[in-house]
DNA sequence: AGCACGCCGACT
DNA sequence: GTCGGCGTGCTC
């Protein structure tokens, strides 16, 4: 959105007092002060300075006893509070119009040497390309806890409060807050904790002015904390136990066993080992053996220990991957393609091998840490304590010494989720996305809402290091990225040759030249994919069948329970699918204009709001296109014309009805909320404890349980009928996921499709696992509409508490779009509409769409224009390449 | 975000 | 007249 130069070499101190230019009338010889440029974190950038193409930056003087130098996370006074705030570059300037006593020291250095040389380059990138003030990245990245404010804090004046008889006299709000702050221990809040409960700023200024007002409550600003390093007692050997002699037997033994331990342990664990209490140990640090120090200690989050094992024996095309990655020096992205239990992670491990002993580290991203514990165990199985884990399940503590022990420049191995893309691993020899088409990668809740893959992208270039994009469904833009030339002659790597490069990277090669499709087409010990059997629900309807379960799966969940196999049930969420569809024929209700299907709506209001009408709708969401919802079928005549979707629930029930027996284990969102849940479940799983496993999403990612012989789908339409443009992808990707569970052990396994409309595309394609011929079509179709990887979209998200006022800026941006539209030819407007879901979290939603044509790009300085026309009460929010589009 | 300043309408 | 609603602008 806006660039800065960031001053990348040290602050030099001895040039820091060079001559001033300032505008007071005095004319000081300021040779002592020095000056430091720095962004502080203030919520968006809407403090842009006036001229300069980047975020405003505030000047404060160095206090001579500390050193700051770019980089480095300060505190600042600003106004009456502490921020968050990060040095950008020294100055001799005082900004124009201000004196030298407005000026204010720096407050505290936070944090120093957080970060890899190129790594701004890599946030300014980020805060282009997705329009998003520098900060908000910066934000992003950093782990939290370290950009602070100051919080107002209110507090009860205990002896002040007459003792009874209170709540007959005091106002509901000024009650209420009293209420909430005796009930709370420390007889103090933070006023945006008193707000949340109170409900809204007025009525707790309101009962926060009585309060004051009657001497009751006082508010104040407390001081910003930090994370901090932890700090631990040690006790170090510092005499040779043999030399001592005016030791004890027990005293003697200590110190034996502290030798034993390399000399130095951590008192705690050391007091433990020894069976010993702390006296003796203070005793030997009287007469001068040990010292007791406190020492830095790093909470690193490395998962459980594993048992060491071996690199396995590889199949030839595993072999043949491994030796062209092992080949490549500098820039490549790779698209390593290769069906489920193929055995990627073999090859990952081994290409990451080398890499250590070239002294580089390794990061490994994965959709969700918690889905994969299989994944991260098998990297602690192989490399021991160079495998850390970084995710934002960590405490502070955890995320922040992590991220500390990286920039310590030892060659080690990070898995972690999308954020961990911003690892300040230096220097990188490799980055790896498994399950790169999952959509988790790209964030969509709050700006930036980047996309992992591309982020890693520019990293790998600027770092000059390979990237692997490893999947058994490649995403199409990566297959594009890397075989588009052999296809439609899509140029690759668009996303990065629009950009104007900050400045030419002498290490970034050419972008050309640099792909690799490495393939491996057979699981591991030659074990077939599982056969996929097609059930067409309309002729089980046909013959009065009712349930939701076929007589071919539940003859095959009979079975299971027979035979003493293992299976797994898969049922798309439910309240995601607000297509409608035909039972009889199938039939989906499409947009004519979008490719998308429509989704029911029933929330209609009319302006005035002196009525309220309920009719139900057909919307898409794309460009508003709207019609009644229709009683029967359109294609024919049917009344079982449904709104559709069957949950979790409904499915355990049913199986509970049909095979009282099968013992089952939920998993899904609200069963493995927990901590570990996920890896108790699976394990209970694993060792037989259930039959069957019915759940969602989760199922899909990666698990690798040898016993499961059957995967069943209860209903692939929900799927099928998202009413996004990538719901097929996604479908074909989900469905060829979950039918990838099945067979992985001595069992060939089999897998059951429920549908409505078996001849769909992506159940043609899944059934014959026919990755190619699925992606070349859904390829042409995406480019007859110029929807991604062809051409570009950007979503307009607006909300607001006002539904009409939501509605009527998202006109209005509208128009100005529209205006923008006319002079570039390449720009479709498409819009605005009603977000599929209207309300959430109490606010509406509208969007805007923007499609650009392949191959251009719109200078984001005109979307500035929006956020400038945009009121204060409506949030816009720019998802560039966004990925739902409901 | 938090706070001051300043402009309008409802009252001791 | 003043008090206090909140809309606008500033924070080095």
């Amino acid at each position: 959105m806006f660039t800065i130069t960031f001053d990348q070499s040290p602050l030099k101190v001895a040039e820091a007092g060079a001559s001033y230019n300032t505008n007071s009338s005095s004319d000081n010889s300021f040779k002592e002060i020095r000056l430091i440029e720095v962004l502080v974190d203030i919520p968006a950038g809407q403090f842009k300075s006036q001229d300069r193409d980047e975020p405003q930056l505030f000047t404060y003087s160095i206090p001579t006893h500390i050193n700051v130098e770019p980089g480095d996370i300060l505190s600042v006074p600003f106004g009456a509070m502490y921020l968050g705030a990060i040095a950008i570059r020294p100055t001799t300037q005082i900004p124009p119009g201000l004196t030298l006593e407005q000026i204010k020291p720096v407050d505290e250095v936070v944090s120093k040497g957080l970060f890899p040389p190129y790594y701004w380059q890599l946030l300014q990138q980020i805060a282009t390309y997705y329009q998003t003030p520098l900060i908000q990245v910066i934000r992003t990245a950093l782990p939290p806890g370290l950009l602070r404010r100051s919080q107002r804090r209110v507090r009860l004046c205990v002896d002040k409060i007459p003792p009874s008889g209170v709540e007959n006299f005091l106002h509901p709000p000024a009650l209420k807050i009293l209420q909430l702050l005796q009930a709370n221990k420390s007889k103090d809040m933070s006023w945006a904790e008193l707000k949340k409960k109170v409900g809204g700023d007025y009525w707790t200024r309101k009962g926060y002015q009585d309060l004051l007002d009657r001497g009751w409550a006082e508010s104040y600003l407390d001081t910003p904390k930090t994370v901090q390093a932890k700090q631990q007692l040690a006790v170090i050997l510092i005499a040779d136990p043999h030399s001592a002699v005016d030791v004890t037997k027990r005293q003697q033994e200590v110190l034996q066993i502290l030798k034993s331990c390399g000399g130095e342990a951590w008192l705690s664990e050391f007091l433990r080992l020894c069976k010993t209490s702390s006296s003796t140990v203070k005793t030997l640090a009287q007469k001068g053996y040990v010292l007791l120090e406190e020492r830095e200690m790093l909470r690193l989050a490395q998962g459980i220990e594993q048992t060491p094992d071996r690199p396995k024996t590889l199949t030839p095309h595993q072999t043949n991957a491994l030796n062209i990655i092992n080949q490549l020096s500098g820039f490549a992205e790779i698209l390593l393609h290769g069906v489920t239990g193929s055995g990627k992670t073999e090859v990952y491990l081994q290409a990451i091998a080398p890499i250590l002993e070239q002294g580089k580290s390794a990061l490994v991203l994965v959709p969700e840490i918690g889905l994969t514990p299989q994944l991260t165990d098998r990297f602690r199985a192989r490399f021991g304590e160079k495998v850390c884990v970084y995710h934002s399940g960590l405490s502070e503590g955890e995320r922040y010494d992590t991220w500390r022990n990286m920039t310590r420049q030892q060659p080690q191995i990070i898995i972690g989720t999308r954020s961990a893309i911003f690892a300040p691993l230096s220097p990188l020899g490799l980055i790896i996305l498994d399950e790169e088409h999952d959509s988790s990668f790209k964030q969509d809740r709050p700006a930036p809402c980047y996309h992992a893959r591309n982020v890693a992208l520019w990293r790998a270039q600027m770092e000059n290091c390979p990237l692997i994009l490893g999947s058994a469904t490649p995403s199409l833009e990566s297959w594009v990225a890397v075989r588009g030339q052999q296809g439609r002659g899509t140029p690759k790597h668009q996303n990065i040759e629009r950009f104007d490069p900050i400045s030419p990277e002498p290490n970034s090669k050419s972008l050309i030249n640099d792909c690799y499709y490495l393939s491996l087409p057979e699981r591991i010990q030659s074990r077939p994919l599982p056969p996929v059997e097609v059930v067409d629900m309309r002729q089980e309807l046909r013959q009065k069948n009712r349930s939701i379960f076929s007589s071919r799966l539940q003859r095959a969940l009979q079975q299971l329970q027979e035979r003493g196999q293992q299976g797994i049930l898969f049922i798309h969420r439910r309240g995601h699918s607000t297509f409608v569809s035909c039972r009889s024929c199938g039939y989906v209700m499409e947009c004519p204009d979008c490719d998308v299907s429509l989704s029911y709506h029933h929330i209609v209001e009319d302006a005035l709001q002196t009525s309220r009408q309920v009719v139900p709708t057909l919307r898409c969401h794309y460009c508003n296109y709207g019609e009644l919802y229709p009683q029967r079928c359109p294609q024919c005549d049917s009344p079982y014309f449904k709104h559709f979707g069957s949950g979790t629930q409904r499915v355990v029930e049913e199986l509970g009805r049909l095979f009282p027996e099968l013992r089952l284990i939920r998993f899904d969102s609200d069963t493995t909320r927990t901590k570990d849940a996920h890896r108790i479940l699976l394990t209970r799983f694993a060792q037989r404890e259930a039959d069957l496993l019915v759940g969602t999403q989760m199922l899909t990612k990666g698990l690798d349980l040898a016993g499961v012989s059957l995967v069943g789908v209860v209903s692939a339409d929900g799927l099928l009928h998202l009413s996004d443009y990538r719901a097929s992808e996604r479908a074909f990707q989900t469905l060829l996921q979950v039918a990838g569970r099945a067979g992985r052990g001595q069992d060939p396994g089999r897998v059951i499709i429920q549908t409505y409309t078996p001849e769909h595309p992506v159940i043609q394609a899944v059934q014959h696992y026919q990755y190619q011929p699925f992606v070349e079509r859904e390829l042409q179709e995406r480019q007859e509409l110029n929807y991604p990887p062809f051409g570009q979209l950007i979503a307009l998200k607006l909300s607001g508490l006002n539904q009409a006022e939501v509605e009527q800026t998202a006109e209005q941006f509208a128009e100005v779009l529209f205006s923008i539209a006319d002079e570039i030819p390449e720009l479709e407007v498409v819009g605005p509409a009603p977000a599929p879901i209207l309300r959430v979290a109490n606010r509406y939603r509208w969007q805007i769409l923007l499609k650009l044509l392949p191959g251009t790009f719109i200078d984001p300085t005109r979307l500035e224009q929006l956020q400038e026309v945009c009121p204060r009460s409506i949030r816009l929010m720019i998802d560039v390449d966004p990925l739902h589009l409901g």
